[in-house]
DNA sequence: CTGTTATATAACCGACTTGCTATATAACCG
DNA sequence: CGGTTATATAGCAAGTCGGTTATATAACAG
Protein backbone atom coordinates (compact mmCIF):
# COMPACT_ATOMS: atom_id res chain seq x y z
CA UNK A 1 0.00 0.00 0.00
CA UNK A 2 2.14 3.07 -1.18
CA UNK A 3 1.48 6.66 -0.70
CA UNK A 4 -1.11 7.51 -3.30
CA UNK A 5 -1.97 10.47 -0.73
CA UNK A 6 1.02 11.94 -1.22
CA UNK A 7 1.55 11.14 -4.82
CA UNK A 8 -1.82 12.45 -6.07
CA UNK A 9 -1.87 15.70 -3.82
CA UNK A 10 1.40 16.45 -5.01
CA UNK A 11 -0.08 16.52 -8.50
CA UNK A 12 -2.76 18.06 -7.66
CA UNK A 13 -0.74 21.24 -7.61
CA UNK A 14 -0.09 22.97 -11.45
CA UNK A 15 3.35 24.19 -10.11
CA UNK A 16 4.41 20.65 -9.09
CA UNK A 17 3.06 19.38 -12.67
CA UNK A 18 5.06 21.93 -14.54
CA UNK A 19 7.94 21.29 -12.64
CA UNK A 20 7.83 17.31 -13.39
CA UNK A 21 7.22 18.88 -17.13
CA UNK A 22 10.55 20.15 -17.13
CA UNK A 23 11.97 17.46 -15.39
CA UNK A 24 10.76 15.29 -18.14
CA UNK A 25 13.19 16.95 -20.14
CA UNK A 26 15.92 16.24 -18.06
CA UNK A 27 17.36 16.67 -14.65
CA UNK A 28 17.79 20.44 -13.37
CA UNK A 29 19.39 22.04 -10.51
CA UNK A 30 16.66 24.42 -7.80
CA UNK A 31 17.61 27.32 -9.44
CA UNK A 32 17.30 26.02 -12.52
CA UNK A 33 13.49 25.22 -11.54
CA UNK A 34 12.69 28.83 -10.15
CA UNK A 35 14.04 30.99 -13.20
CA UNK A 36 10.53 29.38 -15.19
CA UNK A 37 8.10 30.35 -12.83
CA UNK A 38 7.30 33.37 -10.73
CA UNK A 39 7.81 32.13 -7.64
CA UNK A 40 10.56 32.32 -5.08
CA UNK A 41 13.57 29.96 -4.40
CA UNK A 42 11.98 28.89 -0.88
CA UNK A 43 8.36 28.30 -2.24
CA UNK A 44 9.84 26.10 -4.76
CA UNK A 45 12.00 23.99 -2.82
CA UNK A 46 8.77 23.53 -0.59
CA UNK A 47 7.50 21.90 -3.95
CA UNK A 48 10.36 19.91 -4.91
CA UNK A 49 10.39 18.26 -1.21
CA UNK A 50 6.86 17.28 -1.70
CA UNK A 51 7.02 15.78 -4.86
CA UNK A 52 10.18 13.76 -3.55
CA UNK A 53 8.26 12.71 -0.41
CA UNK A 54 5.93 11.52 -2.87
CA UNK A 55 7.92 9.61 -4.69
CA UNK A 56 7.79 11.29 -8.18
CA UNK A 57 11.49 12.90 -8.19
CA UNK A 58 14.92 11.89 -6.44
CA UNK A 59 17.51 14.02 -5.72
CA UNK A 60 21.39 13.92 -5.81
CA UNK A 61 24.40 15.82 -4.38
CA UNK A 62 26.88 17.31 -6.60
CA UNK A 63 28.90 20.06 -4.54
CA UNK A 64 26.39 23.02 -3.73
CA UNK A 65 23.94 21.61 -5.96
CA UNK A 66 20.88 19.25 -5.62
CA UNK A 67 19.55 17.77 -9.03
CA UNK A 68 16.21 16.76 -9.48
CA UNK A 69 14.97 14.33 -11.59
CA UNK A 70 11.95 12.22 -12.22
CA UNK A 71 11.55 9.01 -10.18
CA UNK A 72 9.45 5.68 -11.62
CA UNK A 73 8.29 4.59 -8.52
CA UNK A 74 5.27 6.76 -7.66
CA UNK A 75 4.21 6.69 -11.45
CA UNK A 76 3.91 3.06 -11.52
CA UNK A 77 1.89 3.20 -8.29
CA UNK A 78 -0.37 5.84 -9.56
CA UNK A 79 -0.93 3.58 -12.69
CA UNK A 80 -1.62 0.69 -11.06
CA UNK A 81 -4.63 2.14 -9.30
CA UNK A 82 -5.60 4.41 -12.20
CA UNK A 83 -6.08 0.89 -13.75
CA UNK A 84 -8.70 -0.33 -11.62
CA UNK A 85 -10.68 2.16 -12.54
CA UNK A 86 -10.00 1.72 -16.38
CA UNK A 87 -10.77 -1.39 -16.41
CA UNK A 88 -13.73 -0.69 -14.38
CA UNK A 89 -15.20 1.72 -16.62
CA UNK A 90 -14.88 -0.77 -19.66
CA UNK A 91 -17.12 -2.91 -18.53
CA UNK A 92 -19.40 -0.74 -17.24
CA UNK A 93 -19.55 0.57 -20.70
CA UNK A 94 -19.80 -2.64 -21.97
CA UNK A 95 -22.48 -3.77 -19.96
CA UNK A 96 -24.60 0.08 -19.76
CA UNK A 97 -27.08 -1.03 -22.39
CA UNK A 98 -27.84 -3.98 -20.39
CA UNK A 99 -28.08 -2.29 -17.26
CA UNK A 100 -30.17 0.58 -18.51
CA UNK A 101 -32.61 -2.14 -19.80
CA UNK A 102 -32.88 -3.57 -16.80
CA UNK A 103 -33.65 -0.83 -14.65
CA UNK A 104 -36.15 1.27 -16.61
CA UNK A 105 -38.83 -1.37 -16.21
CA UNK A 106 -38.21 -2.15 -12.60
CA UNK A 107 -38.63 1.63 -11.39
CA UNK B 1 -6.74 22.24 -21.38
CA UNK B 2 -8.98 20.55 -18.72
CA UNK B 3 -9.50 20.65 -14.78
CA UNK B 4 -6.30 18.25 -13.79
CA UNK B 5 -6.29 20.39 -10.48
CA UNK B 6 -9.74 18.74 -9.57
CA UNK B 7 -9.21 15.56 -10.82
CA UNK B 8 -5.51 15.00 -9.33
CA UNK B 9 -6.47 16.50 -5.73
CA UNK B 10 -10.30 14.58 -5.77
CA UNK B 11 -7.98 11.77 -6.26
CA UNK B 12 -5.43 12.80 -3.56
CA UNK B 13 -8.21 11.86 -0.76
CA UNK B 14 -8.61 8.58 0.60
CA UNK B 15 -12.32 8.51 1.12
CA UNK B 16 -13.09 10.02 -2.37
CA UNK B 17 -10.89 7.30 -3.46
CA UNK B 18 -12.57 4.16 -1.82
CA UNK B 19 -16.06 5.92 -3.04
CA UNK B 20 -14.27 5.28 -6.69
CA UNK B 21 -12.93 1.73 -5.68
CA UNK B 22 -17.06 0.75 -4.91
CA UNK B 23 -18.74 2.53 -7.93
CA UNK B 24 -16.18 0.38 -9.87
CA UNK B 25 -17.99 -2.25 -8.81
CA UNK B 26 -21.40 -0.62 -10.12
CA UNK B 27 -23.80 2.40 -9.24
CA UNK B 28 -24.45 2.90 -6.09
CA UNK B 29 -27.00 5.57 -4.04
CA UNK B 30 -25.17 8.46 -1.88
CA UNK B 31 -26.84 6.16 1.24
CA UNK B 32 -25.26 2.84 -0.64
CA UNK B 33 -22.36 5.00 -0.23
CA UNK B 34 -22.46 6.05 3.09
CA UNK B 35 -22.96 2.98 5.26
CA UNK B 36 -19.59 1.45 4.07
CA UNK B 37 -17.97 4.65 5.28
CA UNK B 38 -17.83 5.73 9.21
CA UNK B 39 -18.62 8.89 8.22
CA UNK B 40 -21.89 11.10 8.56
CA UNK B 41 -24.26 12.09 5.13
CA UNK B 42 -23.01 15.26 4.62
CA UNK B 43 -19.50 14.66 4.14
CA UNK B 44 -20.00 11.95 1.40
CA UNK B 45 -22.49 14.17 -0.06
CA UNK B 46 -19.98 17.02 -0.48
CA UNK B 47 -17.01 14.23 -1.58
CA UNK B 48 -19.29 13.01 -4.33
CA UNK B 49 -20.00 17.10 -5.48
CA UNK B 50 -15.72 17.40 -5.69
CA UNK B 51 -15.90 14.27 -7.33
CA UNK B 52 -18.33 15.09 -10.01
CA UNK B 53 -16.77 18.07 -10.66
CA UNK B 54 -13.67 16.69 -11.03
CA UNK B 55 -15.16 14.57 -13.70
CA UNK B 56 -14.90 11.93 -12.07
CA UNK B 57 -18.34 10.58 -11.78
CA UNK B 58 -21.66 11.29 -12.77
CA UNK B 59 -25.36 11.47 -11.31
CA UNK B 60 -28.69 10.71 -12.00
CA UNK B 61 -31.85 11.55 -10.95
CA UNK B 62 -34.29 8.53 -9.93
CA UNK B 63 -36.76 9.67 -7.73
CA UNK B 64 -35.32 10.74 -4.50
CA UNK B 65 -32.10 9.10 -5.06
CA UNK B 66 -29.42 10.14 -7.35
CA UNK B 67 -27.30 6.84 -8.27
CA UNK B 68 -24.24 7.72 -8.81
CA UNK B 69 -21.41 5.80 -11.74
CA UNK B 70 -18.02 6.54 -12.55
CA UNK B 71 -17.12 8.63 -15.66
CA UNK B 72 -14.91 8.34 -18.12
CA UNK B 73 -13.65 11.93 -18.88
CA UNK B 74 -11.42 12.80 -15.96
CA UNK B 75 -9.20 9.21 -16.21
CA UNK B 76 -9.04 9.53 -19.77
CA UNK B 77 -7.38 13.45 -18.75
CA UNK B 78 -5.03 12.18 -15.96
CA UNK B 79 -3.81 9.39 -18.24
CA UNK B 80 -2.89 11.88 -21.36
CA UNK B 81 -1.00 13.72 -18.87
CA UNK B 82 0.55 11.01 -16.90
CA UNK B 83 1.93 9.81 -20.48
CA UNK B 84 3.78 12.23 -20.77
CA UNK B 85 6.11 11.27 -17.22
CA UNK B 86 6.06 7.54 -18.16
CA UNK B 87 7.39 7.96 -21.63
CA UNK B 88 10.20 10.78 -19.83
CA UNK B 89 10.93 7.78 -17.67
CA UNK B 90 11.07 5.30 -20.39
CA UNK B 91 13.71 7.21 -22.35
CA UNK B 92 15.40 8.92 -19.42
CA UNK B 93 16.22 5.42 -18.14
CA UNK B 94 17.19 4.51 -22.00
CA UNK B 95 19.89 7.59 -21.63
CA UNK B 96 20.36 6.71 -17.94
CA UNK B 97 23.81 5.46 -18.94
CA UNK B 98 24.61 7.68 -21.04
CA UNK B 99 24.22 10.37 -18.69
CA UNK B 100 25.74 9.12 -15.11
CA UNK B 101 28.74 8.12 -17.43
CA UNK B 102 28.78 11.44 -19.13
CA UNK B 103 28.23 13.33 -15.56
CA UNK B 104 31.04 11.55 -13.88
CA UNK B 105 34.01 12.72 -15.28
CA UNK B 106 33.22 16.54 -15.37
CA UNK B 107 32.74 16.47 -11.80
C1' DC C 1 -52.13 16.36 4.40
C1' DT C 2 -48.51 13.90 7.39
C1' DG C 3 -44.64 11.49 8.33
C1' DT C 4 -40.59 9.37 6.61
C1' DT C 5 -36.73 8.81 3.50
C1' DA C 6 -32.97 10.59 0.40
C1' DT C 7 -30.17 14.15 -0.38
C1' DA C 8 -28.31 18.91 -0.22
C1' DT C 9 -26.85 23.10 2.08
C1' DA C 10 -25.14 26.23 5.75
C1' DA C 11 -22.36 27.50 9.46
C1' DC C 12 -18.56 26.38 12.12
C1' DC C 13 -13.87 24.61 13.53
C1' DG C 14 -9.28 22.78 13.56
C1' DA C 15 -5.67 21.27 10.51
C1' DC C 16 -3.13 21.78 6.56
C1' DT C 17 -1.40 24.41 2.32
C1' DT C 18 1.03 27.84 -0.15
C1' DG C 19 2.83 31.83 -0.73
C1' DC C 20 5.98 35.30 1.45
C1' DT C 21 10.37 37.28 4.00
C1' DA C 22 14.23 36.57 6.75
C1' DT C 23 17.80 33.69 8.01
C1' DA C 24 20.78 29.49 8.32
C1' DT C 25 23.99 26.25 6.25
C1' DA C 26 27.39 24.74 3.39
C1' DA C 27 30.26 24.57 -0.65
C1' DC C 28 32.96 27.16 -3.83
C1' DC C 29 36.07 31.14 -5.41
C1' DG C 30 39.87 34.05 -4.75
C1' DC D 1 40.15 33.97 5.66
C1' DG D 2 35.80 36.57 3.42
C1' DG D 3 32.31 36.93 -0.11
C1' DT D 4 29.26 34.76 -3.16
C1' DT D 5 26.26 31.04 -4.66
C1' DA D 6 23.00 27.10 -3.96
C1' DT D 7 19.80 25.38 -1.10
C1' DA D 8 17.08 24.61 3.20
C1' DT D 9 14.43 26.11 7.15
C1' DA D 10 11.53 28.96 10.21
C1' DG D 11 7.77 31.73 11.06
C1' DC D 12 3.74 34.16 9.42
C1' DA D 13 -0.86 35.25 6.99
C1' DA D 14 -4.57 33.95 3.89
C1' DG D 15 -6.99 30.48 2.02
C1' DT D 16 -8.63 25.72 1.47
C1' DC D 17 -10.09 21.13 3.28
C1' DG D 18 -12.63 17.79 5.65
C1' DG D 19 -15.18 16.74 9.27
C1' DT D 20 -19.16 17.95 12.35
C1' DT D 21 -24.32 19.37 13.63
C1' DA D 22 -28.49 21.52 12.33
C1' DT D 23 -31.62 22.43 8.85
C1' DA D 24 -33.81 22.65 4.15
C1' DT D 25 -35.90 20.43 0.17
C1' DA D 26 -38.28 17.15 -2.30
C1' DA D 27 -40.29 12.74 -3.34
C1' DC D 28 -42.70 8.88 -1.67
C1' DA D 29 -46.04 6.09 1.40
C1' DG D 30 -50.30 6.02 3.65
Amino acid sequence: MPNLDAAFSALADPTRRAILARLALGEATVMELVEPFEMTQPAISRHLKVLEGAGLIVRRVEGTKRPCRLAPTAVAEIDQWLGMLRRALETNYDRLDGVLAAMKPET
